[in-house]
DNA sequence: ATAGTTTTTGCGACTCGTTCGCAGTTACGC
DNA sequence: GCGTAACTGCGAACGAGTCGCAAAAACTAT
């Protein structure tokens, strides 16, 4: 087991430190609690509760999925799963650490995901000009991508 | 019938012209279309299909919430209609004309609705860095708004 | 190990926002 | 006015997510 010495507001963190913040809190690591923290481990980007549910199509056991939403949500509120809706289509559950933000492309659908200082030149822009703290964790920046804004260009 | 000599695109236009762009393109005048087209004229926001349906509260005439749905798609594909998703609730919808930009907060769902223009060095920023065209029409640029700032200070 | 307590599960039924199918109606072109 | 699209209004269905509840599993104290 690997253990990281950072916050687990920053780094990723293991399974059994995930297991470890339940605990203190009172909260049980049932097998399907614990299954869904592996899918979202094993993944390399966020899933639906649905793709959870269905065991990330075999490599898991599958679960009920109005179960996956409750754990995802009690997850969410110990602070290891965060939630972002990108565009259209069901919400999208990853780990809270490390945290990202990310760029949706309206036109192509591609997502970008990003470390979060990459994006404090504009955030410092927004602050200066609206007094809003902007934040791409929970809704995404959306605009046309490069490939789409050249694409629109040639016509 | 005022005629403005401005890209639709860009200024506001009557709900004759509104017609007239219609009749152009081959679709129809209905009374359910142009009762949703007046519920938008006489908007001062964005709606949802259901607060059209239902007649502004009783200002117009209610009509069937399938057909809003079905004649506000066909009016935004005209170009006449435009929707923006403010977070979780139901799609709202507006005049395309004259363009408007959101900015909502995440913490108190306040919606901050702004010219293009006044992003224009927040959208050059991203641009730069990541290439995106940034656009917060049809979903909001997302943070926290000088008063939930201000309120999570002083803790 | 075991009983007791409390959380969690799995199921189905439900909500909300939105779309679809379809028979009946209405708008426009002649 | 008459024919032929387009459009309406209805109800049923949809996808995403939540809720109620009895049965099962996880931790606790013994």
């Amino acid at each position: 087991m690997t253990t990281t010495h950072r916050s687990p507001a920053l780094a990723a963190i293991s399974v059994e430190e995930a297991v470890e913040a339940l605990r203190e809190r009172g909260l049980r690591a049932s097998a399907a609690r614990r299954l869904v923290l592996e899918a979202l481990y094993g993944a390399d980007g966020p899933l639906s509760a649905e793709r959870v549910a269905e065991g990330l199509e075999g490599r898991l056991p599958r679960s009920d999925l109005a179960s996956v939403y409750r754990n995802l949500e009690t997850l969410e509120e110990v602070g290891l799963v965060r939630h972002v809706h990108l565009g259209h289509g069901p919400g999208l559950y990853a780990l809270a650490a490390p945290e990202h933000e990310y760029l949706l492309c309206e036109s192509c659908h591609a997502v970008r995901t990003v470390a979060s200082e990459e994006l404090d030149a504009a955030r410092a822009q927004v602050r200066e000009q609206f007094g809003y703290e902007a934040r791409f964790t929970h809704f995404p920046l959306v605009g046309l991508c490069p490939d789409c804004i050249s694409e629109s260009h040639e016509h």
